[in-house]
RNA sequence: GCCGUCGUGGCUUAGCCUGGCAAAGCGGCUGAUUCGUAAUCAGCAGAUCGAGGGUUCAAAUCCCUCCGACGGCUCCA
């Protein structure tokens, strides 16, 4: 916020034409004067919208200093867009002057306030004394001032009492359909699910250990921060990309089998769009915003907004229905606190598969999510993680578990082990009914991978309609879905769960359809690098060869350490013999490779076996790794 | 965003407390070695000690501000 503080003999204006913009006034207001007055000139800039009691309190504070060294009790406001040229939303600059207003009259000045967005006119006599025209600069920043601990309190009472309304009720529900306290429940072969809701419900997250997958994804040479963009944006190196890629492909064809038809929506918004800033309020200050030409635009934090949108310009039958619709968000961008972004876990920036279904009534909804529920189940399988990676959460409103016991109680029953409850009494969000699926890290903390939600909210708010058999408009009910969670939390889990293993005494890897390098060939002397290719030409699958001039020692621990899922060494031997000796990282154990003696096509065949069904691409560094540049 | 800890060649770190020529390993380059399952040998290059400011004859080292990372609070995919 910029103002501007000047020490006058009289202000005093009159509204000339109203602008766009400009707030709704009686004509009393139109013309105004005040002698004796400090006249403040205020700009709300944007970074104020972030904080907008922090701004208004420091700008009271320093209006307030201002008057009583001057020594007096009369403050003109004026708006003054001129003073900056990043600007606040039109909305956020009339809060935020209102809120000023109100502070200050709340601390017995006497004020008046010229109207927003009017084109005026103005004459003002300043005294001219040293302290007559002073300006301020106010950032959001370190310091608290008291005025703002106080707004604070307010805004918190506010948050409590809704809080007190949406309270959650926290069960453990077995696959026998027990509904069981937290307290009352026996954790013992649960550890995963004692962790997620410790997690949860107490928030004990005491940590104090760097993550594993940080140190892993550069070492890996999969991906980095940036620090040439802003926080929470990664750099993806060649083998990163290739195992984001095919699990972006991966997801977005398990959808087009389920039926979704994949469509691409902009990255940005009218952030005064009517519908848009009406969703957009529920989610204050989260966003990316951006200014181009006259216009305030935000970047998308998910696929809604421009599936919603293209929803309502569609005409739809009931015969049409479910519908789905998917995208692969990249980037869905969060402006998340820079103090929770973490490594590939939470990003500012990340991709996620985005599917959304529209229903024609619960009924529907309901067989939908639980279709949907299964396919999340198979995704993070073939992904490679299990049941035992995560721990499910099922969250709904009491009047939607009345209705709806059993099939709460089957999709318990569908994962065969206890779940975590939440319970509200009544509907505080836009769904009825979510679950996610949440991967346990190696320090213990939670992070939802896939989730679906009944959205019973965006359909009427975007005007979403479809024509029944009777030739009525109907609301269908919208299914969120995310079948894998975000690409790179994916990638951050499979890093983890390496991680933990290993501590575990197991050869960390990858599945193999995801490893960068499927088969590493390690001629023994240059002599046999012939040899090695010509191993390499009967291989269907990513397959490199160390041709660098190293020991075969120094190229086995290089294969391991980049957890190269077959090793095969290629000397004399093989090159009489025709067979190859081939180490199989998934049957080894630390310190003991397991050597098994192949033929080409054995090996080729087993490996096909392993990536068959799933998405593949070919090599993203050279075939050759003396030709590879070094990432770190 | 707030609180705490940290930031030294591309990477991992020593040096910082107690100010006095910036060290090592890995990686890179050059040469020798042509090697059989977790690191062959030798040499060379490579640093604005996160950035900016201050104190001092002298700052990687002490002080301040900022940036970034990690951890906590809070939140989520």
């Amino acid at each position: 916020m910029q103002i501007l503080l000047i020490h006058s003999d009289y202000i005093e204006y009159e509204t000339k034409r109203s602008t766009p913009v400009a707030e709704k006034i009686e004509d009393s207001l139109k013309k105004g004067r005040m002698e004796e007055a400090v006249a403040v000139f205020v700009a709300v800039e944007r970074d104020d919208e972030g904080n907008i009691e922090y701004a208004t309190c420091k700008a009271f504070e320093e209006i307030k200093k201002v008057a009583e060294q001057v020594k007096t009790n009369r403050i003109m406001l004026y708006p003054y867009a001129h003073l900056s040229s990043s600007l606040a939303s039109p909305k956020a600059a009339v809060d935020t002057l209102k809120k000023l207003e109100g502070l200050l009259k709340e601390a017995e000045f006497e004020v008046k306030r010229a109207p927003f967005g009017w084109y005026k006119s103005f004459t003002i006599k300043c005294k001219g004394h040293p302290l007559s025209e002073l300006s301020r600069t106010i950032r959001a920043g370190e310091k608290k001032c008291a005025a703002v601990v106080k707004e604070k309190e307010e805004v918190v009472s506010e948050a409590l009492k809704s809080e007190a309304k949406a309270t959650s009720y926290w069960y453990i529900l077995t696959p026998r359909g027990e509904l069981i306290k937290p307290d009352d429940f026996d954790f013992s072969g649960h550890g995963n699910l004692a962790k997620f809701v410790n997690y949860e419900i107490h928030k004990s997250r005491a940590v104090d250990k760097i993550p594993p997958h940080v140190e892993l994804m550069r070492r890996l040479e999969l991906s980095d921060y940036e620090p040439g963009s802003d926080q929470g944006n990664m750099r993806f190196y060649p083998r990163g990309r290739l195992m984001k890629s095919l699990l972006e492909n991966y997801v977005l064809e398990e959808a087009a089998r389920k039926g979704a038809m994949e469509v691409e929506t902009p990255l940005m918004y009218d952030m005064n769009h009517p519908t848009l800033k009406k969703y957009l309020d529920r989610f204050p200050a989260r966003q990316y915003s951006i200014e181009a030409d006259k216009k305030q635009l935000f970047l998308r934090f998910a696929a809604c907004f421009g599936q919603f949108l293209m929803n309502h310009d569609m005409t739809i039958s009931y015969k049409n229905l479910p519908l789905k619709m998917v995208e692969l968000t990249r980037y869905s961008f969060r402006k998340e606190q820079s103090g929770e972004l973490v490594g590939l876990r939470r990003l500012r920036a990340f991709t996620m598969p985005d599917m959304h279904t529209l229903c024609k009534d619960m009924d529907e909804a309901i067989r939908q999510f639980n279709e949907q529920y299964n396919m999340c189940i198979d995704v993070l399988s073939d992904i490679g993680l299990d049941l035992s990676d995560y721990e499910v959460a099922i969250r709904f409103t009491r009047d939607f578990y009345e209705e709806n016991k059993d099939f709460i109680v089957g999709l318990v029953k569908t994962v065969n082990k206890p779940v975590l409850i939440e319970l509200w009494d009544q509907r505080f969000f836009y769904f009825v009914l979510k679950f996610e699926f949440n991967y346990i890290d190696a320090m213990d903390k939670a992070s939802a991978l896939s989730t679906v939600q009944i959205d019973v909210e965006n359909a009427e708010r975007y005007d979403i309609k479809y024509i029944d058999p009777t030739g009525e408009e109907r609301r269908p009910l919208i299914l969120h879905c995310s079948p894998s969670g975000a690409i790179e939390r994916c990638m951050y889990a499979l890093l983890e769960k390496a991680y933990m293993n290993s501590e575990k005494g197991i050869v960390p890897m990858f599945p193999v359809w995801l490893s960068p390098t499927q088969v590493r060939i390690i001629p023994v002397t240059q002599k046999h690098i012939e040899y090695a290719e010509k191993v390499a030409e009967g291989l269907d699958c990513r397959v490199d060869i160390d041709d660098r001039e190293e020991t075969v020692g120094k190229k086995i621990r290089d294969a391991g350490k980049e957890w190269v899922p077959y090793v095969v060494v290629v000397g004399d031997e093989e090159v009489n013999s025709g067979n190859i000796t081939v180490t199989i990282r998934s049957e080894s154990l630390p310190n003991k490779p397991a050597n098994v003696k192949m033929t080409v096509q054995e090996l080729n065949e087993r490996a096909s076996d392993e990536i068959s069904g799933l998405p593949y691409r070919g090599l993203a560094l050279a075939a050759r790794l003396s030709a590879r540049p070094r990432f770190m």
